[in-house]
DNA sequence: TAGATTGTTAATCGATTAACAATC
DNA sequence: TAGATTGTTAATCGATTAACAATC
């Protein structure tokens, strides 16, 4: 993958989008796609789509189009998920196992090495593999095994200390589901927040604005 | 809460955000602020924010700035959280059972009045205190107590006659975590989606194309 | 009144779409 | 070659930021 510019967030965003949609035509075995096709089928342009590939390299052919597996190892590679990062995860309470149980994370360019929490009831579980760990070993743990990324599924009470413990472990990469701004106070690390709350509260409004008309 | 023009999506997603810090004020104690002051705190332009306000109504005073307790219920207003529209969750595995405990539906708008599955070892399962259901009475519940929301938590392979049964049904809101496109089959429905996946190949690009530098 | 801060208009910036020359 | 479709430049659209008059 060569250099390239700053890529915008719109852009990276999209990424995931077609690459599902890729695996998906190559599933079906379909070998060949234009941007047209693409776009009719994803609800975009066919500008944007050429646009967004674009920006990482012509992986097209004039006349032709897109070999679907070709685009589809390439986006995986732009997308670094051969990438295998060593994580760790907070909080084994009920989203905290959805999270651990729930996603593949040996495909999608991470690797759950361990899993903490702080609750005596939960310490010890059996979940995903990974038997709970005490928080109170964290330091240890991290040293040993250099996570480079944690998830936070802990309240937003549990979030501050523990952020700034894992930043001075030199953790920089988060996946928050907890309400705790992390980018805010830390604004070296790359911060991804899944904030559910928000999500539905949007959605409660879409709802209300439109039964309004 | 007056007509207003079409608010644009950018807008409508950084409300909650306004919301849950305006509600932690309150918390705190906080009469008054400025949209300068809220700009530094939440990492935006003090421009920005008034705008964003302004799309709704006049909630400040010029030479003072903003009510807390005003401007939180005014957002909350418009968010439309006293709504409790009633809501049935899809899908009791590791996802279904932590967005039906986690959430606290009561306080974002919406109110979870059933949990369907299809899978004989989940039915009959308490969860959120409601008792999970045999999908084979979808119709019949539906019927009679009239959800106006369902939230998919379901794998996408069960997503599509399950988003057609609904769509028949009448429902069209749709809190959607599995990767099945609703919004592509059904565009008159509200969707917001949740895709954690997608979320966590964002997240993964980020890493790799950082650690490239 | 003087100072502060809003509401709102104008300027800028960035993202999307359109157009088309390059080329398979 | 003719037809198709990309890569890329230019035009448009929308969102953010700046500026400032209104006014508390």
């Amino acid at each position: 993958m060569s250099r390239r510019e700053k890529v915008s967030m719109s852009v990276i965003r999209r990424l995931p989008r077609y690459y599902r949609f890729l695996i998906h035509l190559k599933e079906k075995g379909v070998t060949r796609i234009s941007s047209t096709e693409l776009s009719t089928k994803l609800g975009l342009t066919a500008s944007q789509i050429r646009q967004d590939l674009n920006c990482f390299g012509g992986f097209g052919q004039q006349g032709y189009g897109y070999i679907v597996s070709q685009l589809c190892d390439e986006i995986g590679n732009i997308l670094g998920l051969s990438g295998k990062y060593p994580t760790i995860l907070f909080g084994a309470g009920n989203l905290g196992r959805a999270i651990g149980t729930h996603m593949s994370f040996e495909s999608e360019g991470f690797r759950l090495i361990g899993i903490f929490d702080n609750s005596p009831e939960r310490i010890g579980m059996e979940l995903a593999n990974l038997k709970v760990r005490d928080v109170a070993g964290l330091e240890e743990f991290c040293k040993k095994e250099k996570p480079v990324m944690a998830i936070f599924c802990v309240p937003r009470t549990a979030a501050g200390e523990l952020a700034e413990q894992l930043y001075n472990l030199g953790i920089r990469n988060f996946w928050n589901f907890s309400h705790y701004d992390l980018s805010m106070r830390y604004p070296d690390a790359i911060v991804e927040n899944v904030h559910l709350n928000d999500s539905l509260m949007t959605l409660c409004y879409r709802i209300s604005d439109q039964s309004a008309k």
